[in-house]
DNA sequence: TCCCAGGCTCTCT
DNA sequence: AGAGAGCATGGG
């Protein structure tokens, strides 16, 4: 989130992060090289050659249009349970209720870092109650995050297969989980595992695939398919695209 | 006020 | 196997 200043203010991975600009670089405080270099490079996909990608997806026309408005966007790489707990509390829900709900969960829950709080961890969070997680009013959404913070805690959620196995089988381990469909766990495995074949189909993407593609994502893109969805998505949402 | 949100589960055909 | 109601809460 931003601060009065104009920098950008995260905590990923127990850490807080500021970003600013500065002689036209994006620069980062409060962090050293090392950090950048085993947590930051990574959470911020800096090694992916987006250009390459729009390049090629820009071989369709209307996904040329689509990536040029918004050729800044990248795929974060969050903690796998923060993801998959980010996006149980998504559904059905709109997004200035979702990052309130996140606050309070981190608030309430996760470690007091001095000027944010981590994203507490399923282990944590599976020795509460649903009445414990009143504070958060997360509505019918609080038993989901339960059962995902329980069976994660467990183990019986195979990370390792979510990362690598095949994507259709890692889909089906995520929606073990209560309160995980197709949806929220094509966005886990996307923002989460760092699957970018993962292609999550929300409201927007079902109506803008019909109205843009006939239904059917052009070749060019089926490889960068969860980067070219968000693509899509932001498009379809800055231009009101007709139903 | 009322409608609806970046879905999912449950139930009923 | 597909369709539809109901779900907690609160933003616009």
């Amino acid at each position: 989130k931003p601060d009065d200043a104009g920098n950008w203010l995260g905590v990923a991975f127990g850490r807080i992060l500021k970003i600013g600009v500065a002689d036209n670089n994006i620069v980062l405080y409060n962090t050293s090289e090392e950090d950048y270099l085993s947590i930051w490079k990574s959470y911020f996909d800096i090694d992916r050659n987006y250009m390459e990608i729009i390049n090629n997806i820009s071989r369709n026309d209307v996904l040329k249009t689509a990536s040029s408005c918004a050729s800044g966007i990248r795929i974060l790489k969050q903690e796998p349970w923060e993801a998959l707990c980010s996006f149980i509390i998504s559904q059905n829900n709109n997004i200035p209720r979702i990052k309130g709900i996140i606050d309070r969960l981190c608030e309430n829950f996760g470690d007091n870092l001095g000027g944010g709080f981590s994203f507490p961890t399923a282990v944590g969070l599976s020795n509460c109650t649903i009445e414990d997680l009143a504070p958060l009013r997360s509505g019918f959404r609080a038993r989901y995050i339960l059962d995902a913070a329980q069976k994660v805690a467990n183990g019986d959620i195979d990370f390792e297969l979510c990362k690598n196995g095949d994507i259709a089988e890692a889909q089906k381990e995520l929606m073990k989980i209560c309160g995980v469909g197709q949806k929220v766990a094509d966005c886990s495995l996307l923002f989460g595992f760092g699957r970018i074949e993962a292609f999550p189909k929300d409201v927007w993407i079902k109506r803008a695939m019909t109205t843009l593609f006939d239904g059917e994502l052009p070749e060019c893109a089926v490889q960068y398919a969860g980067i070219v969805q968000q693509y899509i998505f932001h498009y379809a949402r800055t231009t009101k695209l007709e139903i």
